[in-house]
Parts: C-alpha cells; structure tokens; sequence
DNA sequence: TTGCACTTTTGAACAGGTTCAAGAAATGTC
DNA sequence: GACATTTCTTGAACCTGTTCAAAAGTGCAA
C-alpha cells in the first residue's frame, strides 16, 4: 500500500483507449460494491485486461480512487452552478454549495471513510494538499472563489480573498463530520451545515466591522501561513 | 486490512507476560523502523512468538498502533503537569500544553502520517472518536478540562462548559497541520500554535463579552451538536 | 492421578496490493 | 519493406495483513 509510482500517460490512441476502460471499470464497480470488494483483480477481469496491464496505467489503487474523486467533485461543480446564477448573498450561496456539495457525496457514505482515510497521510497522493491533487483542489477552490467573488456583501479586501481559502477548509471540516454522521439520511449533516452557514455568515460580518480590523489582521496572517503550506507541498 | 476483533483479554499470568513483551517490541520497532517497516511478521520474530500469537493478543495492526498513540498521550499528560501547576492564565497554559504535544509527538512525525491516516476512518479503532479510542480520548480531553479548569480567566459559564471540547478539537486541527509540515524542526507549527493560541485567547475574550452572548449561544448549540455524536459513536 | 475445560500457541493457508521480467504489438526511420 | 525503438500487455511471484483449525499447555475438580 505505497507505491510512489503516477498513472502513466498512454502514447497511443489504443493505450487510451484501455486506460478509459479500466478507469470506468473501476468507477463502476466502485459505485455498485464499495471498496473493499472493488479489488484490483477484479476490475481488470472485468475490464478484461490483465492485472498487471491495469497497474501499468494506474500506479496503485489510489490513484483509481483519485480518479473516483474527481468525478464526484466534477458532479458538485455542474450542480452548484444553478444556484450560484440565481442567488446573490453569500450566506445563501455557501449553504447551497455546502448541501448540494453533500448531496453529490451522499450515495458513496459507505466507503468515504476509506476515501479521506487515505487523504490524511502526507504521502498518500488522495491527500488533498498534494501534488497529485492540485488539479482536483484547483477546482474546488475554483468554486469558492466563484461563490465569493459572485456574492454582493460588503467585505473587506483581506478579508475577501482569503476567504476563498478559509471556506474550502471549513469545506472539508464538514465533510469530515459528515463521514463520522450516523444519522439517518444524515441529517446531522444537514443541520450542521445551516448553523454553520448562519454562523460564518454572522462572523464575516462580525469581522467585517471597522472595529475588527486588529483582529482580523492577525487572523488572516495565520492564513496565509496555512495557505503557503498547502503551495509549498502542491511544489515536490 | 478490516478487522473488527478486539484485542483478548488474558486469563493468564503468561498470557499477560506474553502480550506486554509483544507490544514492547511492537512499540520499540515502530519507533525504530516506522510503520511500513514493522510487519506483524516482523515483530512475532523478534519477539519470538508465533505469527499467529500476535494476533491472538492484538486483533490487527492498528490495535497496536493505538497502543503506540496511547503511550505517546501518556507522555504528554505527564510532561505537561509542570506548566499546569506555574502557569494560571489560559492563554499561557495552552501554549504550553500544545508545544508539549508537538515537542511529545515529533519523534514520530515520520509515521505520523498513518498513524492519523487510519483516524479518518469511521471503522477504524484508531479513530479518535470510536469507540475503541475512548480511553486515550478521556485522557486526551481530561487534561483540557484540567486546562481550563485551573485557569483564572474570566469566562461566562455556558462557554467555560464547552471550552475542553473545543481546544481539543482545535488541537487535533493542530496535529493535522504537523503531520504535513515539511519544516525543518516544524518551526512553521510552532509558529502556527503562537499565532493560534494568541488568537484564540482574543476570541474568548471576546466570545466573553455580554453583548456577544446570542453569538456565543448559537455557537456553543452549534458545539454541544458536534459532541454529541462523538458520544453518539462511542457508544455502538 | 485422571479427565476436562480453558487458554495459549502454532503454522499453514488465503486474499489482495504491488512488482517485474519478458513477450507481443505498434510506431517510427531509413 | 525491414529494422530499431517505444509502448502495451501478460502472468507469475512477492509481500504482508488476516484467518482458522488444530496442537500444546495449564489448572482444577473428582
């Protein structure tokens, strides 16, 4: 379970060809049986290619996942689309974004554990702050910084470009929360987001006050730290 | 890599002999080689017991792992009382508490990694809020309850109530930002937990004002929500 | 002591992720 | 078209976590 290996690019058309099947192979099995029961063995019988011709195009079974990942986040930007056209404050945009972003999630609770399990190991190429991400945290931070960008609130400058960055983590807060939810069509989740989202919404404004300049000065240096670390790792 | 044995129980004076030498020598080759290195094979060799015998005394890997982390928690309780018994200020205490853990933690940073990895997961034992981490998560808790408890800062009580939790939801955010800090010495932790704390001490004093109270409510429903399914998940 | 119920211990077997050397096919070059 | 080079494909082999049935040991009651 290490393998440093990256998915090869394929030099021909037939390599793509048989790289796409294994990939929707893999995406497939995964939906219908989970993880554990999606084995590499599996997925290559199926997509009747040899075991060894799959690792050939996917250096381990985490970078399936990878793929896996990206198609969900794919799924979440082109549902979050609608709402970001129609509402204007960004209270209601982030707590469309938010539900929807749990919505697009929710067929595959079983086995997100395993998939952010993998995504808090530096080396791992899921986790989310690495290299083999960045294209698939680019487009979620994409959205953040659209949902910002579009909202019609008086923010101050720092403030609102940070945010962008301080709203993916609080993101991936509750997504983590949403792993852990027991509850019955995770409704937990559901709520948790709507105290959350009046919550932040209040603090911006909160923190947007004149008053709050020394504060928020502070608070955002800490940011950017956090930001710079995720850059500097996105860069081996 | 599934699982869901606990580890037995002995019955014996042998037995218990025999499970303390393989987890010693569990903990010293972890320590030594890290995590990829120590095979379950490996440590029945050298501890000169049977494959088999191993998994007798500890259901899986992780098992041993979360014996790992729950000496690792051991040694910060302890390093952390001398600061606890000098310093009365809150802000002053939890700087120290937290540079204690990073300073308990860094031996191992190396492994770091998987060792929170598994804690993402749900099923996992090492999750920190399962039910098999329980004890180290009382221990890890107590000693922010004993945080805040002993400091004489003037805190409104509903908010004083849920603190402990807080912080230490707060300080596995903190973790997980060591385990991917590429620093040398992890200065830029270090630095995180200054800016942090020094932030967080202004957010309570603030959060303490009387006209921050509907603020403070919301939030702290928006808390006890969040330990309650910890508890919730203890439980099962 | 003998027999019984238990705990402890063993090692073989299994499963699944991963590696690798080598053959087959395709592509490019002259 | 023939050869060289690159890419694709194969399947066996390896490694490691895990399971399990059975052997060995232990203690205790009759």
């Amino acid at each position: 379970m290490k393998s440093a290996r990256k998915s090869t690019a394929t030099k021909t058309a037939k390599g793509e060809q048989t790289k796409a099947l294994i990939l929707n192979t893999a995406l497939e099995m995964l939906h219908e049986r989970g993880y554990e029961n999606t084995t590499m063995r599996a997925i290559a019988e199926k997509a009747g290619v040899s075991l060894g011709n799959a690792y050939h195009y996917f250096g381990s079974k985490d970078h399936l996942i990878q793929a896996f990942y990206h198609r969900v986040n794919e799924d979440h930007l082109r549902a979050s689309q609608p709402a970001l056209q129609k509402e204007s404050s960004l209270k209601a945009r982030l707590l469309s974004v938010m539900r929807l972003k749990i919505d697009t999630l929710e067929p595959y609770h079983e086995f997100a554990g395993v998939l952010f399990q993998t995504a808090a190991d530096p080396h791992s190429p899921l986790n989310p702050f690495a290299h083999a991400s960045a294209p698939v945290r680019r487009d979620s931070m994409q959205l953040f910084k659209d949902l910002v960008a579009g909202s019609k609130a008086r923010i101050p400058d720092d403030l609102r470009e940070e945010l962008p960055h301080l709203l993916w983590l609080y993101h991936m807060g509750i997504i983590l929360f949403w792993i852990h939810d027991p509850s019955r069509k995770r409704t937990r989740t559901y709520r948790l987001i709507d105290q959350t989202v009046d919550l932040l919404d209040k603090l911006i404004s909160l923190a947007s006050n004149p008053l709050m300049r020394p504060v928020r000065k502070k608070a955002l240096k800490m940011v950017v730290d956090l930001r710079d670390l995720e850059v500097e790792e996105a860069e081996d």
